[in-house]
DNA sequence: GCCCAGGTATAAA
DNA sequence: TTTATACATGGG
């Protein structure tokens, strides 16, 4: 692993586990695009470009002490994905075949409200919509950065009503994502205190929010605050494949954690006949 | 028209 | 406690 500055960026080289195409797309965030080669992201009020070719990674108009201070974890370098792999190897081969597929995925640690809303718009709903719709999100009630817009702050959604958010036609979401804003902004929701909290507690007191269910607490659990480490290995990987297997909602994993979540979903997206039971 | 989309609230059994 | 259905919207 090499990391260093240039003159328009950081250079990042022989980075283990990161394909820029398997992060950005496989459906844990929805604010980065491929254009030409490039991926442009909006991430905590900042216009980003990425690129990425054979063994090198660009990140262009960030400073080290940027990336030191924020980038590093947005892309959860300090996480050895290789060591999950080899554990994931010796407990099933179907899981390490999907590992092997999405090996380049990162689990990105992104802003827990950001997640929280967006997962809120992912119910019942398919990912070109979702981006369309915390698109209109963002350039309705965000900051402008430039050519792009922030996404709005839990305390701005919370002044808003049910007709204000029309224009993001976001259906019958728009009361939960009202209902999550408002919890957020008075604090009843504090992010603090749940990255803090067990893995349990943190994920009832999401779950106290209109819209949000297992599904979408565990994204925010994963996505937003990286709580991986509650459960153990076994049991997460278990509870995946035990979800995953049963006929009634491949996709509703249930409390389990999300590097799992993600081979498994691309691997099913993939190798579906391989899953017929 | 009909079905589905990375679910959840609600009512009914 | 478990199971069925509605939900807004848009694309295939």
């Amino acid at each position: 692993m090499n990391i260093s500055e240039i003159r328009n960026g950081i250079s990042l080289k022989n980075i283990p586990n990161f394909d820029l195409s398997q992060t950005f797309d496989c459906g844990q965030c929805f604010r980065w695009e491929k254009i030409k080669n490039k991926y442009h992201g909006i991430v905590q009020g900042k216009s980003v470009t990425m690129c990425q070719n054979e063994n090198e990674i660009l990140i262009e108009n960030v400073s080290l002490t940027e990336f030191e201070n924020f980038w590093f974890d947005y892309f959860d370098l300090g996480t050895d994905y290789k060591k999950i792999g080899e554990h994931i190897a010796k407990i099933n081969p179907v899981l390490f075949e999907a590992y092997q597929q999405c090996r380049g995925i990162r689990i990105l640690k992104q802003d827990p409200w950001e997640t929280l809303c967006s997962f809120i718009i992912s119910q019942n709903n398919n990912i070109p919509r979702i981006k369309k719709i915390i698109f209109s999100l963002c350039s309705n009630f965000g900051d402008k950065i430039g050519e792009n817009f922030s996404f709005p702050s839990a305390g701005k959604i919370a002044t808003l009503n049910l007709d204000d958010l029309s224009p993001i036609k976001s259906g019958f979401r728009s009361k939960y994502i009202l209902d999550s804003a408002r919890k957020v902004a008075n604090k009843e929701i504090n992010f603090e205190i749940l990255s803090n909290a067990t893995t349990e507690n943190a994920r009832n007191s999401l779950m106290n929010i209109k819209g949000v269910g297992p599904k979408v607490a565990d994204c925010v659990l994963l996505y937003g605050l990286h709580k991986l480490e509650a459960f153990p290995m076994d049991v997460w990987i278990k509870r995946v494949m035990d979800a995953f297997f049963s006929k009634e909602s491949p996709k509703m994993f249930g409390p389990y954690a999300g590097i799992a979540q993600q081979y498994l979903y691309h691997y099913s997206r993939t190798n579906s006949e391989k899953l017929e039971i």
